[in-house]
RNA sequence: GGUCCGGUAGCUCAGUUGAAUAGAGCAACUGCCUUCUAAGCAGUAGGUCAUUGGUUUGAAUCCAAUCCGGAUCACCA
């Protein structure tokens, strides 16, 4: 940094956003000028409108009752005030209504640019010595990954990636369901109708070649049921005694047994979902540092119904099964053993969090579900404390709504599953298409081209299913292929790809600039010192849609600006600079930004 | 029926720790490529914030009731 300029008339680099610089300024100004203590709480402050001069407003109705004074002259007592104590933060102000609005000095502003512009890390937060683990994509093993599961996947990767930033070691993790009776479904499936054949025979991907075995047994055991009832038999008896089903339960029984040819076509089977997860995993740039399988945890958890029913947590009814009353929590009785003495869904959970714990001695633990099981993790938290387990408070639900299509949930009986390979495709060949339109890399290589088609196709999916606020469900209408227009992933991307069009062909010198700020210029460096509180609000909040909205409006300040005032012929060398650093700030910012959204941003496109 | 979540522009969504004239994108309409990438910019139009009542200096936001939609309350996972 350049130390030869008048550092002791500009603010100290801005460690702290500016907000919470001027909070106790504030608080310290009241306390002097009327003699109350205040707190920084109790201080409603938020940026100016655009409609009025000023960069931050503090509102100040709800000092008039306590202060006994009209809003106005509170307001111009405080606004003096602080410009007379602190002209290197505050150079105006003026009163509106009940809103005192603040402008800050450029002087601040700008030490804010020059402390930063080259910082690709702005706004990540030192290590804060805790450890969060994100369980997330849990998929089953009977079945390609769908529209559903990305946005689950894209949501915890990016939620794992956002504490990694401020400050949290994490530990990716998933829990992979390959057990079960609808692993045997495909099994049966396979056995019957396959003849032998393989993904490598067929040229299939794994995971889809198990889906089409899953999907082949739903349709005969359909045809059985039929044939069944007009043999006179009843629906849910006909649902019993259908062939396949009986094979399939059978098949179950002798993979809890452990029968060799079993699990060797289990192991087989699941070997070729595997491949072709990894396939999808790598694509969409998926990982885990933890693989949790259910076939090897599935049995855990028993000894916590031991320990509950000691300390009376649990109690056992007459037929031996073991229960939970959480009648008192304003919930229902859950059962956690059953009869026979097997354990159930949330008994599973239990024994995972307790062997995750065991292993990671995690701080915190955030499990990426759908919103259906709301009620499921909300018993298994309860649970955990009543067991008084020191990491119960520690579990997050990151609960997020359903994928639904205009007609409704998607339904993979009906066939209206949007399949995650598929779509990536899709929005693939659209970037394709809208690339070679518009011409502009024509000297790119194949694996270039083919390198940016994925990175803009996944930015266009991942900030679709990012934007949104996680807790809602969202409709995705596949008539419509994704937009890469306005709110987009690509908008961004573009932003930043003709950023780097400029630092290309200039970059910024390091030394600082000293003059008057244009308002776009302006608007830019205060957007941009906003990051890092975003970032630790999106984290809060388990939230990444706060970033992309976030990213989105620097995005598009920076486009209105780039078509306002040019950079490289700016008005004079010193304008140029201090352009080309915003330039270089914003492309920063962006960049961070889109990749704790796990989105890659081009150099060209 | 109990519990939870949602209802904001034609569509998809922000805004929901109370604050100024409720914001974006898409779609529609008007302009703008001989100057750093037009996947862009500037503008026009579009609203009974589901309804009713309440609290407040101030309500899309808080409270109550009602209507609509969804999830869940399994010895399924």
């Amino acid at each position: 940094m350049s130390t030869c300029k008048p550092v002791n008339l500009l603010p100290k680099a801005p460690e702290m956003n500016i907000v919470s610089k001027i909070k106790p300024l504030i608080v310290e100004t009241l306390t002097d000028l009327y003699g109350q203590a205040f707190t920084e709480g109790e201080l409603t402050i938020s940026t100016t409108k655009p409609e009025f001069e000023g960069d931050y407003t503090l509102v100040l109705f709800s000092f008039v009752k306590q202060l006994k004074k009209s809003p106005e002259q509170l307001g111009q007592e405080i606004g003096t005030s602080l410009v007379q104590r602190h002209p290197e933060l505050f150079s105006a102000y003026n009163v509106i209504k009940g809103f005192l609005n603040l402008t800050i000095t450029d002087a601040y502003w700008l030490s804010v640019l020059q402390e930063q512009y080259n910082n690709p890390s702005f706004g990540k937060k030192a290590p804060n010595g805790k450890k969060v683990m994100v369980e997330y994509s849990s998929p089953n093993t009977n079945k390609p990954l769908h529209l559903g599961h990305l946005r689950n996947i894209f949501l915890g990767w990016s939620i794992a990636r956002i504490h990694q930033e401020a400050g949290y070691d994490t530990i990716k993790s998933c829990i992979v369901n390959d057990r079960g009776i609808h692993i045997c479904k495909s099994m049966i499936a396979w056995q019957l109708f396959a003849d032998g054949a393989t993904p490598a025979s067929t040229g299939l991907k794994g995971d889809h070649f198990v889906g089409d075995y899953y999907v082949k047994f739903n349709d005969e055991y359909k045809r059985q049921v039929e044939v069944l009832i007009q043999g006179g038999m009843k629906k849910e008896e006909a649902e019993k005694e259908a062939p396949v089903m009986k094979a399939t339960q059978q098949m179950l029984l002798e993979w809890e047994a452990g029968k060799p040819d079993v699990m060797e076509l289990w192991a087989k089977m699941n070997g070729w979902v595997y491949a072709g997860f990894d396939a999808t995993y790598t694509r969409i740039g998926a990982d885990f540092q933890k693989m949790y399988y259910e076939s090897n945890t599935y049995l855990l958890g028993k000894q916590f119904v031991e320990d509950g029913l000691k300390t009376g947590v649990f109690y056992k009814k007459e037929d031996g099964s073991v229960w939970i009353n959480l009648t008192e929590d304003g919930l229902d009785e859950k059962l956690v053993l059953r009869k026979d003495g097997t354990s159930v869904y949330i008994t599973q959970d239990m024994g995972l969090a307790e062997q995750k714990y065991e292993e990671f001695s995690y701080d915190q633990s955030i499990y990426v579900i759908a919103d259906e099981q709301n009620y499921h993790m909300k018993v298994l938290k309860l649970i955990l404390q009543k067991l008084g387990k020191p990491y119960a408070a520690g579990i997050h639900h990151l609960s997020y709504g359903m994928v639904e299509l205009p007609s409704g949930r998607m339904k993979s009986r009906e066939g209206t599953v949007v399949d995650a390979d598929d779509i990536v495709e899709e929005m693939a060949n659209v970037a394709k298409a809208k690339t070679e339109e518009l011409g502009k890399v024509k000297d790119f290589s194949e694996d270039e081209l083919k390198g940016l088609y994925d990175t803009i196709a996944l930015g266009a999916l991942k900030f679709f299913l990012l934007r949104v606020d996680p807790k809602k469900k969202m409709i995705f209408n596949p008539e419509e292929s994704i937009d890469f227009h306005g709110f987009t992933g690509p908008f961004i991307q573009f932003i930043h790809a003709r950023i780097k069009s400029i630092l290309r062909k200039e970059k910024p010198s390091e030394t600082a600039y000293t003059g008057d700020l244009l308002k776009l210029e302006k608007e830019l460096i205060v957007t941009l010192e906003q990051y890092p509180n975003v970032i630790e609000q999106a984290c809060a909040e388990h939230n990444p849609s706060l970033l992309a909205i976030f990213i989105f409006g620097v995005a598009k300040l920076y486009s209105s600006f780039y078509t306002e005032h040019h950079v490289l012929t700016a008005e004079t060398e010193a304008k140029k600079q201090l352009r080309l650093k915003l330039s270089e700030m914003t492309a920063h910012v962006i960049a961070s930004a889109m990749g704790l959204l796990g989105i890659r941003v081009p150099e060209r496109m």
